[in-house]
DNA sequence: CAACTCATGTAATGAGTTACATGATTGA
DNA sequence: TCAATCATGTAACTCATTACATGAGTTG
């Protein structure tokens, strides 16, 4: 049984059969918006993925020192990857290092809190512009209004980034006027 | 320059003093609502806080077979999570291992769809209404507005929990909309 | 007397990041 | 000709999880 990355990778080339490198940017984007991984996680997944027969590559006449090589889910693969979206899924543990931060915010100044906040309130804005902008583009699709295409997958994920994200700037604001109203001046 | 989890620890002593064993359990609540740490992680870094001046320890007479360690934060060591506050953060990588499923959930027929998102959904709820219990009890505390007091932080991260799971839910239900709509049945 | 909580640590494993290493083709 | 992109891999290190290990006091 593949790990997750294993599973973010099949995810992946279920949708379009892919190099390494390949894969490694499309980690970044768009799967990067809820899971990341770098070329030096990639390629020894995909080795794994290969011994436990889930993919396979044919080797295309390539433009790098070594070989080229573009991989595809098997039928095992494919059917494991399915198998894996509606498994048991344990509660997750939540990490947030800005949240994190902002349990100690009650140790410095309300004028370097606010600055604190106005950074974070900007993190996510500017996401959440990356979500509305990677919507717009699947809006005309046909495809993003069929369950069994990859493109409405994408449009329910998209949707709540998009959503989480105006919570967050909402919550920003409201923190900003707290600290505004706690402290004027 | 201490670790993520090392801040965490900071910020949960600069509230109040504790044993290892204590700082653990708070890790897992109210702290594991963002961040998560088991006792073989506390341990070694709180050796690790001591080493760099950061915390010191009293022995109190314990009930284990070991002495019992209080700790409490130096000057330092206060000064070190004041500082880190509020500098400079990276935009953070999120990992969500439940939206990775969803993006592939065009493979699964609408009614397993549809179960995997009302078990995300109700994962949401149950913190959500986890949420709205701890601030529940922080309301009446007049603390709680006072922008130096711990309890003020408390109800800034409680409050952000809150509305993100709220959009969580409300996201979820959408979802199931659009599985219904897209496949009724 | 069994189970649970308090209390502290170490060891092994797995996952993730950063750095090292190479080299061809394409476009400015 | 310089830089970027395509393309693949390994090595070192850090961080996190799970399991091992011990033992007193309290509650049922």
């Amino acid at each position: 049984m593949p790990s997750d990355l294993g599973h973010a990778l099949l995810g992946l080339l279920a949708r379009r059969p892919s190099t390494g490198y390949e894969l490694a940017r499309r980690m970044q984007r768009p799967v990067g918006w809820f899971w990341t991984a770098g070329h030096s996680q990639v390629y020894p997944e995909l080795a794994r993925l290969e011994a436990a027969g889930l993919v396979r590559h044919d080797v295309v006449p390539g433009r790098g020192p070594r070989a080229t090589k573009r991989y595809a889910p098997t039928a095992a693969g494919t059917a494991a990857l399915r198998q894996w979206v509606t498994a048991e899924l344990a509660p997750q543990p939540v990490r947030d290092l800005e949240v994190l931060r902002l349990w100690s915010v009650w140790l410095v100044d309300p004028e370097a809190a606010s600055d604190l906040v106005h950074r974070v309130r900007d993190g996510h804005a500017q996401r959440l512009a990356a979500y509305e902008a990677d919507l717009a583009t699947l809006d005309g699709v046909a495809a993003a209004h069929d369950p069994s295409a990859p493109e409405f997958a994408s449009r329910l994920t998209l949707e709540g980034g998009l959503r989480t994200r105006r919570a967050a700037v909402e919550w920003c604001d409201w923190m900003l006027a707290e600290l505004a109203r706690a402290a004027p001046g």
